[in-house]
DNA sequence: CACCAGGTAGGAT
DNA sequence: ATCCTACATGGT
């Protein structure tokens, strides 16, 4: 399992991807993204920007991508970052127990490069909220005001709503709550503001993003982690807290990590939660 | 009926 | 600067 390498060839059904640090279920599961879902046949769908590819299983290991090469390597090799070394950044996570059991638990997480104003939107959505309720209403909006891409095992797939399809139109359907506002307010930011964004430094970006009304701290964070890639962000949530608490005895220092404490963070918050989850099964 | 969910804005110290 | 509280909605 460990010591392998990563391989992709092309098959006569799509893409063929072999690679030990990547699990589509984890990733699914890890909070980052809203819109790769299971699919009932077994296999996962993944949409991004006006993207999207069904991804089956394969009892030999490894996942086929059913889509063309050109598409894999130039959509979904950088979506699923799929060129960095995340063996690495576990070898240097070993003189931490609980880092370790994370690997064990979460190894195949990738940190996805997903579009910022889709980060901005869903995670606006998230403040104060739950992971299933978050993803049906990006579901709703993307149903309701994005435009239909395809069609995956009989269902139309839909794109992220733009700006421009949100803006004016009646949110009630996807039951944002007071977020409602924040979210229609972001429909009229002018588009140089994320091109701005993206060019920023790190302390530079996080300010712009805190300018936005409804994103905080925390949210700010995640975009910047999530839609930016700043793999330097360590977004603080309840989970998180609770964990620093439990796991660490209130002190953890991502500084550490430099360079993949955004990677650590959601193999923390990724493990932790499948903790909790086992406990209130039993 | 309480309390919680990947928090934040706006106001009061 | 740092604390406080209301906040929409739906599920235990």
């Amino acid at each position: 399992m460990d010591g392998e390498k990563a391989t992709c060839r092309l098959v006569h059904n799509g893409v063929l991807l072999c690679a030990p640090q990547f699990d589509m279920a984890q990733i699914a599961e890890s909070g980052q993204c809203f819109r790769i879902t299971q699919l009932d046949g077994g296999g996962f769908l993944a949409v991004t920007r006006q993207h999207f590819v069904k991804i089956t299983t394969v009892e030999t290991g490894g996942y086929v991508f059913h889509c063309s090469w050109d598409d894999f390597r130039d959509v979904w090799v950088p979506y699923f970052d799929l060129s960095a070394d995340y063996e690495l950044y576990q070898s240097r996570m070993t003189n931490d127990p609980f880092l370790v059991d994370a690997i064990k638990a979460g190894g195949g997480i990738r940190m996805l490069w997903q579009d910022l104003w889709e980060m901005v939107v869903t995670f606006v959505i998230s403040q104060r909220n739950n992971i299933p309720r978050i993803r049906s209403a990006v579901e709703t909006l993307c149903r309701e005001f994005g435009t239909p891409l395809g069609e995956v095992d009989g269902k139309i797939v839909y794109g992220f709503p733009t700006a421009e399809q949100l803006r004016g139109a009646d949110l009630s359907c996807a039951s944002l709550g007071y977020r409602e506002k924040y979210i229609k307010a972001l429909c009229d930011v002018e588009p140089d503001f994320w091109q701005k964004l993206m060019s920023q430094k790190d302390d530079e970006a996080k300010k712009t993003l805190l300018s936005l009304t409804g994103v905080g701290e925390k949210v700010a964070n995640c975009i910047m982690l999530f839609g930016l890639h700043r793999m330097n962000s360590y977004p603080m949530d309840v989970w998180i807290n609770r964990l620093i608490d439990d796991v660490y005895g209130g002190k953890f220092d991502p500084s550490v990590y430099e360079g993949f404490a955004g990677y650590v963070q959601q193999l923390q918050f990724y493990y932790y939660r499948t903790l909790n989850k086992e406990v209130k099964e039993n």
